[in-house]
RNA sequence: GGCCCGGUAGUUCAGCUGGUUAGAACGCUAGCCUGUCACGCUAGAGGUCGACGGUUCGAGCCCGUUCCGGGUCGCCA
């Protein structure tokens, strides 16, 4: 293989164009592609910029030209020539107007036949790509990926430190405090049987910062939450942090909205309105049946409880004078979409997410057929109509039960049909919920529990609830929703010391336990803590949406499956029984191999 | 932990009602080719049909178990 000596990279692969005519450039990469026509070889080279065309003829040296023809797919090489004009143009590719008469080739590296073909247009599955991951990175659509992740956190880095905020890194190794998502745990070598957790977040450091007098703190920080993944959901993923002292959630909510707009016109140039749409919890519920509503389309839920109230269908009958509720969306022009088996599919679809049933109305007939219609008058389903503002060519789908249920079903059958239709625009719909419940009635223990983490404050005006009213009780909590994702999630934290005893007493927490958990944190506060509040961003899917992507998969260097393993290095991985012996650990197994 | 989808050549897939020697495209190898750019033409190599077990005269196909990957519910304060 070739040294390197005496090869000085002069330009990337994209940089060059008519303008270099007759310069002789050094460039350099991998081999994309090669075009053997006999006494005549082209190769596309690639960069992470893009690629060129080198050129070998009969005025090539007869050296140059055997050792070119050795080279395969990959193989990493050096070429040093003149810039030419083709003689033919490819318009197809930047550097489409120019070659490179090579004179100097060097040849790096020979390469395996790579597994898969490195285009953006392979159709490789995702598993074999992530076991070749470094294979799949060399991809243009993936190293733009990381690319305009790096701009996201540029961007970040300059518009926080304009705003006076300093980066500041917390631990990773940190005390576990079992609330919420699982941690991730970290033996100890030097204390035996004890323990460290990775962070969920910088929560409880960034709030000491604040106590430090800080005042404005960001931190591109490494987060870990040892729960199952989904497409937007990793083990460890990262949040653009940051918290702020002396403000309340309007200052928040203002200079995080200058971010996304700077974010925006730096990266991809696109303006966002501000100030960002909001919405209160509770409407976000009704309307939408999401806390984190997609509001790019409307097909927003209806009410029509009071409608069907006294009719004959037991489905709905039963359900109201259980307590419950009746409400359905109106899918307009879906009838052509949705026949009758279609229809049977979101059934099935929606008893999979914990509804009963749905009931429909299929309007294509002058006289729409309807599930439920022998229960209903005339005067009812004209009511029912109208009400949903249903015409023909319309499918109209209802759900009954308790109204937490009929609310969370109508918001997934809601997205569910969106999709389907494919009536979603491409474009970006931002939007804070705000008044976030305090507390949550859990139906199992019988207990109200935080909604949130227990250093949230609540409302300065249902403070006086807290003992007495728990469902009156909403938080200074707000999460940045955009297209039907949740991006951000913050809150104005509680820093009087009184109001957070009583915070953790409400959750069932004894005053030991609770200094036993955060006693450092409120410790903390006796020493002169500054109103504080801040929020998290998810850097991970905000890149996802930028990049209109599926999957965060797609903009992270080296993601995780589903099962939480990496592919490529085949981690987590047995470790010998010295390591186990070091930390005191034994493995005990849960179930016995059969 | 539940449910759904997938696993056949290096890759992406086809494979009928269970029936002869499991096919295609791309890729790969070799030969020919002086303007290609998804080069072209010719020839060739390449298979534990994810694994194990069962049903059957006979299994890529049917049944069971299991492994791997994806989606989703639970979970994610």
């Amino acid at each position: 293989m070739d040294s390197i000596k005496g090869i000085k990279r002069t330009n990337y692969c994209n940089d060059l164009s008519m303008k270099d005519i007759d310069k002789t450039v050094t460039v350099c990469g991998w081999i994309q592609r090669r075009r053997d026509l006999g006494q005549l070889m082209f190769f596309d080279l690639r960069d992470r910029t893009g690629i060129v065309q080198l050129a070998f003829d009969d005025s090539t040296d007869r050296e140059v030209f055997e050792k070119a023809s050795t080279m395969r797919s990959e193989y990493v090489i050096a070429a040093v020539g003149k810039v030419r004009e083709r003689s033919s143009k490819n318009s197809e590719i930047a550097t489409g107007d120019i070659e490179i008469e090579v004179a100097e080739l060097r040849i790096f590296s020979k390469a395996l036949t790579p597994p898969f073909e490195i285009t953006d247009n392979t159709n490789a599955r995702e598993e074999l790509r992530l076991r070749y991951r470094y294979l799949d990175l060399r991809r243009p659509v993936l190293q733009n990926s990381l690319l305009m992740r790096h701009k996201i956190v540029k961007a970040a880095r300059d518009y926080y430190d304009s705003q006076g905020f300093i980066e500041i890194e917390t631990p990773v190794l940190i005390k576990s405090t079992p609330e919420g998502a699982r941690d991730y745990l970290v033996p100890s070598r030097i204390h035996e049987g004890k323990f460290y957790a990775l962070p969920q977040s910088p929560q409880m450091y960034k709030q000491l910062l604040m106590v430090s007098g800080f005042d404005r703190y960001m931190q591109i920080a490494r987060c870990f939450r040892d729960e199952d993944l989904r497409a937007d959901r990793q083990p460890e993923f990262t949040q653009i942090d940051l918290e702020m002292s002396f403000v309340d959630m309007e200052d928040i909510l203002e200079i995080n909205e200058g971010f996304i707009k700077y974010l925006f016109k730096t990266v991809l140039d696109v303006d966002i309105q501000t100030p960002l749409p909001r919405l209160r919890y509770t409407d976000a519920m009704e309307r939408y049946g999401s806390d984190k509503p997609d509001t790019r389309f409307g097909m927003e839920i209806t009410d029509i409880t009071d409608l069907v109230a006294g009719c004959g269908f037991g489905v709905f009958t039963s359900a109201i004078e259980n307590g419950g509720t009746v409400r359905g969306i109106c899918a307009k022009n879906a009838a052509s979409v949705y026949s009758r088996k279609e229809i049977d599919k979101l059934v099935e679809y929606a008893k999979g997410i914990g509804a009963k049933g749905l009931a429909w109305i299929r309007w294509v007939d002058e006289k729409p057929s309807c599930s439920f219609a022998k229960f209903m008058t005339e005067e009812q389903m004209t009511a029912i109509l109208e009400k949903m503002g249903a015409e023909r060519g319309d499918v109209v789908l209802f759900a009954a039960d308790r109204k937490k249920t009929v609310l969370s079903v109508m918001g997934a059958i809601r997205l569910e049909v969106a999709k389907r239709l494919d009536i979603i625009p491409d474009q970006f719909n931002f939007l804070w919920i705000t008044e976030f419940p305090f507390f949550e009635y859990d139906e199992e223990s019988g207990q109200w529990l935080a909604m949130h983490h227990p250093f949230t404050a609540p409302l300065d005006e249902c403070v006086q609830y807290l003992d007495t009213d728990k469902d009156k009780v909403f938080a200074k909590a707000y999460d940045l929703v955009l297209n039907g994702v949740e991006l951000s999630s913050g809150s104005i934290r509680i820093t009087d010391p009184e109001l957070q005893g009583k915070m953790f007493s409400s959750l069932g927490l004894s005053d030991r336990e609770a200094h036993e958990k955060f006693g450092f944190l409120t410790d903390a506060f006796k020493y002169g803590a500054p109103p504080h509040g801040g929020m998290g961003i998810g850097l991970d899917r905000l890149t996802m949406l930028m990049l209109k992507q599926e999957s965060i998969r797609d903009c992270i260097a080296f993601p995780k499956v589903q099962n939480a393993s990496e592919l490529m290095t085949e981690c987590p991985s047995a470790v010998d029984e010295q390591q186990l012996n070091d930390l005191s650990i034994a493995i005990v197994r849960k179930q016995q191999d059969k």
